[in-house]
DNA sequence: CTCCTTTTTGATAATAATTATTATCTAGTG
DNA sequence: CACTAGATAATAATTATTATCAAAAAGGAG
């Protein structure tokens, strides 16, 4: 498990300089919560660094992406969400308000490929498990 | 397979009333491409209907969607694509330009939900591989 | 510690995709 | 033909994200 202290030292493995920002965004995304959006990093660091800007959080998740720290999971009509577990998993994902769920797969899919295929150079695959929460099933009773 | 003559007829089973504008979208999605963006619609059936809407397509495709005629696929950060293959199927996607292409599992895969799942109702499921296609291996060669 | 170079930050503007609004128009009904 | 629910087109608004760039800060070298 990854923990707070640890936050210096896996910028600087990850080659990236230490700042209060980027300390400020991993930590959040250790502690807090996984699948968080950019603005809900945003949202939560502003009350406690005011200073803080919008682009200067995209700019560290996407850095953060580039170097594999986080995971950027862009499923869904709605905004991006980054993933602190960055091994290879899945998602359950609700259709109302986007909440994901983790999952590990017991057995990998067994996939075809068609001819058109051919020449794709593949490099991971994702399983998106859709349906409704049972908050938002409770919610939409009629 | 899906013939253009059918169209009237897909959309009134579909509850839809027979519009140009409609059988004009819904042609393009039959005889063109699989898988095109709201833009890459418009653009085409703008030259042979110029005083078309972008908000009619949107409109439209979402109709579509609602109905069953087609199915929105929303992965990627890129524009949303719609697929007028509608039975149950899985893609493989280019990391660069986004083409999709797809395929069909020859066994669905195995995967353990967690407790935290408990309670969500699973409508359906996604397989999304991903790769670099051979045109943007080609392309971004040093 | 101080100076210097490079990187990062933050304010803002710009862009892209999509949705909302609304006046106008039209298909279907009788 | 006349009426009305539904559809269209023009436009404005919104949301998420990226680009620009001057000012500030980080990390080394001396
Ligand atoms: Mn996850
Ligand atoms: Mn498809
Ligand atoms: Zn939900
Ligand atoms: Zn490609």
């Amino acid at each position: 498990m990854l923990n707070t202290a640890d936050i210096p030292k896996l910028l600087k493995d990850a080659g990236l300089r230490v700042t209060p920002q980027r300390e400020a965004i991993l930590g959040f995304l250790i502690e807090h919560t996984k699948h968080a959006t950019a603005d809900e990093i945003y949202q939560s660091i502003h009350k406690t660094f005011p200073s803080i800007s919008v682009s200067t959080v995209y700019n560290t998740i996407k850095h953060f992406a580039q170097v594999g720290l986080v995971k950027e999971i862009t499923f869904g009509d709605n905004a991006s969400r980054f993933d602190i577990n960055v091994q290879p998993h899945h998602h359950l994902v609700c259709k109302k308000c986007g909440t994901l769920i983790d999952f590990y797969l017991e057995k990998p899919p067994s996939f075809a490929l068609p001819p058109e295929a051919s020449g794709f150079e593949i490099e991971d695959f994702h399983v998106e498990v859709k349906g409704i929460c049972p908050a938002c099933r409770e919610s939409s009773r009629g």
